[in-house]
DNA sequence: TTCGTACACCGTACGTCGTACGGTGTACTA
DNA sequence: TAGTACACCGTACGACGTACGGTGTACGAA
């Protein structure tokens, strides 16, 4: 229970803390003033309004991540990029539900969106196409990261537990024969989040790489 | 303001187009009850909490999707289903962020894997490559609505007046030169969330077909 | 006709939330 | 020594989810 002096960064950082820990719906302003040894109202010098801090944590996730090294190729940077924000997210489940609802984005945020616009213009794509890379991208680690948020295992073993003793009784043979057979399938060969985000990852960039002019 | 008896799927209803209208924030049980004009106690006959309701409204989405068609090939059957997954989730953009917190799929939702997988699956995929493919498309079409709710504007000429007004000043060009030139890129080019879709998920479904084993 | 029971609905109350408002103490300058 | 600025907080308000214990109506059985 630390209380040398309040600051922003301490209060933010408290947060993702608390947030880890107990989820989003966890967090409120007198239970994160108590674990900082403080009152409630004492935040407020700090953060103008829970939204303001809300924002404060998702640019400090954004502050966690890697940014595309310059280097290298193309697909390794934006590769190492796109791996460090799923581990970002995985460590922070909480981020992804509230980029919904938060619509400006940080200076993190900004750093990370001109980082990555630079990677692909300097690899040849056009703006045009840098803009559709970037959103193809962002989409598929997003949706990875919230796809993976909602799974209730982190484990392999685990989602053998999981999927005999919850799922599958859920799922009557005749009525979801294929989705038996995944589960057996997934459950055989085991099933690491970090690799199933690399399978489509790889074959993303991979369908990329033509599309650059190499003109340019 | 009809009240003529109150059903589980009418508070449903009712309450996707609360969210609708004023976001999850603003969808509280007393609103919600108002809305059908009963006490906010009516509708625990209904639903066994809040969270009930959530999960409820969340199938209720997946109801409005299209399954994918049996006729055609997987490609075009896919696509169609993913259009209709964007679509619904711009209809309703809480729904996305919901899906976080929320961790056993509805019956909808069930049906929705199964009928994928299964046309994955008669197109040549294996069990585990269908795992693969399923990942990799719903990861792209969650994190695309994910990132397109977050957009501050529906429409081409508003995207141009929210990047003059708010988003330019907010990027010196001597810090953020790539980020400028996207915006201009964009703004010249014109922004549809519906076309910006189909450029990153024809070329995930291109991606795909080579990884098909014809024997199967 | 009367009663018992079941069902649909709701009024009140409790604990928690974000935060507006108006303090109070300490540190430091003049 | 007085004045000012800053960091901090106690209290209070309205809204939230929902536990609990009603109340009225409908209906089958007697």
């Amino acid at each position: 229970m630390p209380d040398a002096g309040l600051s922003k960064q301490r209060v933010v950082a408290e947060a993702i803390r608390l947030a880890d820990r107990e989820g989003v719906a966890g967090l409120s302003m007198r239970r994160l003033a108590g674990t900082l040894g403080a009152g409630a109202m004492s935040l407020y010098h700090y953060v103008a309004s829970k939204e303001e801090l809300l924002d404060a944590m998702i640019d400090a996730v954004f502050d966690e991540i890697e940014l595309p090294a310059e280097g290298t190729d193309w697909q390794s940077a934006l590769r190492q990029r796109a791996v460090s924000v799923r581990e970002a997210l995985a460590r922070h489940p909480w981020a992804n539900g509230l980029m919904e609802s938060r619509t400006s984005p940080g200076p993190a945020n900004l750093r990370h969106h001109e980082a990555v616009t630079a990677c692909l213009r300097r690899a040849g794509f056009s703006a045009l196409m840098s803009t559709h890379a970037n959103w193809l991208l962002d989409s598929y680690v997003y949706g990875f990261a919230l796809q993976a948020a909602g799974l209730p295992f982190d484990t392999a073993a685990e989602l053998a537990e999981v999927t005999e003793d919850v799922y599958l009784p859920q799922l009557p043979v005749d009525e979801f024969p294929y989705l038996n057979e995944s589960a057996a399938a997934l459950i055989a060969a085991g099933f690491d989040p970090a690799e199933e985000f690399l399978f489509g990852l790889d074959l993303v960039l991979a369908a990329l790489e033509p599309l650059r002019t190499t003109s340019a």
